[in-house]
RNA sequence: GGUGAGAUACUCAAGUGGCCAACGAGGGCAGACUGUAAAUCUGCUGAUUUUUAUCUUCGAAGGUUCGAAUCCUUCUCUCACCA
């Protein structure tokens, strides 16, 4: 019982720093029924959500299934330092009503996967503003210069002259002092965030809050290709806040290899089962497509429900297998007649009437699932349902 | 502060007076084949109903020239070496 929770918490990590102590809890837990914390802090800007963030959450909703509460920390206050990690620029300062309402953003989206019951949402300026000038100070005797700029950026940016700020030192040692506060047993992020999470350990001791948390560190998720890593500006991302029929697609569009890895860091399939469908896959006897469906359904589903996750399926099926047209699309009216080309910009399916002439050339527009080829031709008045490639409909009108 | 090299489309990168909307690679889009997978093959990849054309684009602003990504001047930024 032990060994199979210590392994689901254990899949998919990309570093534990002291898991005997994570095996302590658990065995804690079973023995004696009581519970530990696991703490992960979140940044209260940008609640918009992608599979890339869930990718940690789910390792929260591991933890709380063996015994976890969960520690859901909403980093107000350290969120006007602005992490040192990767790109430096000072954050603006949010509005009390904004961090709020982005708080409240991030309950609706997270308690999809967390269990509202085992979690706490708690904001770090609640203690640190308590802090005071004396204890900040304080705080910043328990560390020294030199072993701050071990942490990998700060020694790059000391090395080649970029400015650091004073209140970025302050970033880690803040993180840190969470824990302390919090008196966490587990804490988990990024592998970006080793430094600051082992930060936690380091103050606990310095503290003596009597021991010292364990941390578990997540890899990035690949975003669609597969490649690079799952984010907004990259536009290969899988929104929380996607429709059903979106996501499903997306799922559905990932290659054989990522799946894996995508059931490794977001399903809820245990190792075990895993390891059958990828068996299957290898013997042949399970289609990998039939795999990547029962996927895109069960991440669907998390996020929508059972009906609309089966409904994304089912329309998914008509329109791509029986290359039908989707029962919902974009509607557009306008004046005719009108040139093909000036429509198909015009109900954005494409971005330039260059482009739309080129792609009718090429033999990817339809109307009515009939293939265009003559790009002079005028629309009259109708309706229709334009098509540009695979994915991207529009219904028109033409007056 | 001094010297040298450089800045070209989403990215890398060729191009050193007209044949340049700019070689090539990657990426992206589309077509064929498929399972909206992978691999492979093919086409496209600044804009515009003047489409064997026109307009805008090669760090910025001026200039030379019939003609400039390419030559000249100034400026901005990046890198390397020296101090």
């Amino acid at each position: 019982m032990i060994q199979e929770a210590l392994q689901e918490i254990k899949r998919g990590t990309a570093e534990i720093i002291d898991d005997a102590r994570i095996e302590t809890l658990l065995k804690a837990y079973y023995e004696k029924g009581t519970n530990y914390t696991v703490k992960a802090g979140f940044d209260p800007t940008a609640p918009d959500l992608h599979l890339g963030h869930t990718v940690l959450l789910h390792k929260l909703a591991t933890f709380q299934k063996y015994g976890a509460n969960v520690q859901f920390l909403i980093g107000d206050f350290t969120a006007q330092i602005g992490d040192p990690t990767g790109k430096s620029e000072t954050r603006k300062k949010l509005l009390p009503a904004q961090i709020a309402q982005n708080a409240q953003s991030y309950k609706d989206q997270v308690f999809k996967i967390l269990d509202p019951q085992k979690t706490t949402v708690v904001f770090n300026s609640e203690w640190i503003n308590a802090l005071g000038a004396a204890g900040m100070l304080e705080l910043t005797t328990t560390f020294n210069v030199a072993r701050m700029l071990e942490r990998d950026d700060f020694e790059k940016r000391y090395k080649s002259n970029i400015s650091i700020s004073i209140s970025e030192f302050l970033y880690p040692l803040l993180q840190g002092y969470d824990s302390v506060h919090l008196k966490s047993d587990v804490e988990i992020g990024g592998t970006d965030q080793k430094f600051n999470l082992l930060m936690g350990r380091h103050l606990q001791r310095a503290y003596e809050v009597g021991k010292e948390q364990a941390v578990l560190m997540m890899p990035i998720l690949e975003g669609l290709d597969g490649v690079q890593k799952m984010s907004k500006s990259l536009g290969n991302y899988i929104a929380v806040a996607d429709e059903p029929n979106d996501m499903y697609g997306k799922i559905l569009s990932i290659s054989d290899t990522l799946m894996w890895r995508y059931y490794e860091l977001l399903s809820s399939k245990t190792l075990v089962e895993i390891s059958a469908l990828r068996a299957g896959v290898e013997e042949g006897t399970l289609h990998p497509k039939k795999v990547k469906e029962a996927l895109a359904i069960e991440i669907t589903e998390r996020f929508h429900s059972a009906e609309q996750a089966q409904a994304a399926a089912a329309e998914f099926q008509r329109v791509h297998a029986q290359s039908e047209i989707p029962t919902e699309m974009e509607e557009y009216s306008f004046e005719g007649p009108v040139w093909i080309a000036k429509l198909l910009v015009d109900a954005m399916l494409s971005p330039s009437t260059s482009q739309a002439r080129r792609d009718i050339k090429q033999g990817s527009v339809k109307i009515d699932q009939n293939k265009l080829s003559d790009d002079q031709l005028q629309l009259e008045a109708g309706e229709y349902v334009l098509q540009i490639g695979k994915r991207k409909f529009a219904r028109i009108k033409v007056s």
